[in-house]
DNA sequence: GTCCAGGGAGCAG
DNA sequence: CTGCTCCATGGA
């Protein structure tokens, strides 16, 4: 017997795929999420959201159902270069992740791809997580993690990363970052091995909810090279700084729309 | 076989 | 500070 939420507005699937949460299994429509100590299953119908495994608080946070998320995507819309592409996506949202899943998960996502990143986080946490219901977590923050383990999870050069990061997770220093503002945040982050400043901008934006952070891969250089002067674009930091001047504290919600464009459109785009 | 993927570390200039 | 190479590995 599902629980039931209202969620006009909100694309469960499309949301749930575009690269910002992988410890997900699709069924059908029925989607498993393992995340916060939790199993969850959800689908979508219409409007409404069916759920089981965890309360609607939770959700809502998860999946950002706030009305601040959607006064953002609004403002975004009188941008003239975003009103044409943010309608291809409505029901796109930012999402607000746990940290040290998503941490593990973006270490993992350098020179990678969202299928395989998927696939390293479902090892780690068959190989070296614990269990809950019938799935596996993460293994813990602070927890010493086996290299010759990490490596089985295809984890490839970034195992020593998984493995020294995961080992100076403190509680301590979740809790600084949940705390700390965006500057403070980002930089703390790029200390940890395996993180720099893109990788720190996703656990930024998908984690602590910094809307500013703008994290800039192959597809939004791209994208943005496009879509606007392509000339003053020349590097990662440049694009982030133009769009951080553009869209403020709404460009983390702008570049994800941005990334889904250019994901769809990367055979078009030079 | 070759190329690319939600990059970072290390190093040369 | 900017630009280059190397790093494992799966999939196209």
């Amino acid at each position: 017997m599902p629980l039931q939420l209202e969620a006009p507005g909100f694309d469960l699937p499309l949301t749930l795929t575009s690269g910002q949460f992988f410890r997900y299994y699709q069924d059908e429509d029925n989607y498993l999420l393992v995340t916060d100590g939790r199993v969850i299953t959800v689908r979508q119908e219409r409007s409404k959201l069916l759920f089981d495994g965890t309360d609607e608080q939770h959700l809502r946070r998860l999946f950002q159902l706030v009305p601040e998320h959607d006064l953002a995507t609004q403002r975004l819309m009188k941008d003239p270069v975003l009103s044409a592409i943010i309608p291809r996506y409505t029901g796109l949202r930012v999402m607000r992740i746990n940290l040290h899943e998503t941490i593990l998960g973006f270490i993992c996502s350098s020179a990678s791809n969202i299928p395989k990143i998927r696939m390293n986080l479902h090892l780690l946490s068959q190989l070296h997580g614990t269990q809950v219901q019938e799935h596996w977590l993460l293994p813990a923050p602070g927890k010493a993690l086996d290299h010759a383990i990490v490596t089985k999870a295809k984890t490839g050069y970034r195992a020593k990363y998984l493995v020294e990061t995961n080992r100076l997770l403190t509680r301590k220093l979740l809790t600084q970052l949940q705390t700390a503002d965006y500057p403070t945040s980002h930089a703390l982050l790029c200390e940890l091995p395996g993180i720099g400043p893109k990788i720190a901008d996703c656990i930024c934006l998908f984690s602590l909810g910094h809307g500013e952070a703008f994290p800039v891969d192959v597809h939004i250089l791209r994208a943005m090279r496009h879509l606007f002067s392509r000339a003053r674009l020349t590097n990662e930091a440049r694009a982030k700084a133009f769009a951080q001047k553009r869209w403020g504290k709404d460009a983390g919600i702008a570049q994800q729309f941005i990334f889904q464009w250019a994901r769809d459109e990367r055979s078009r785009l030079i």
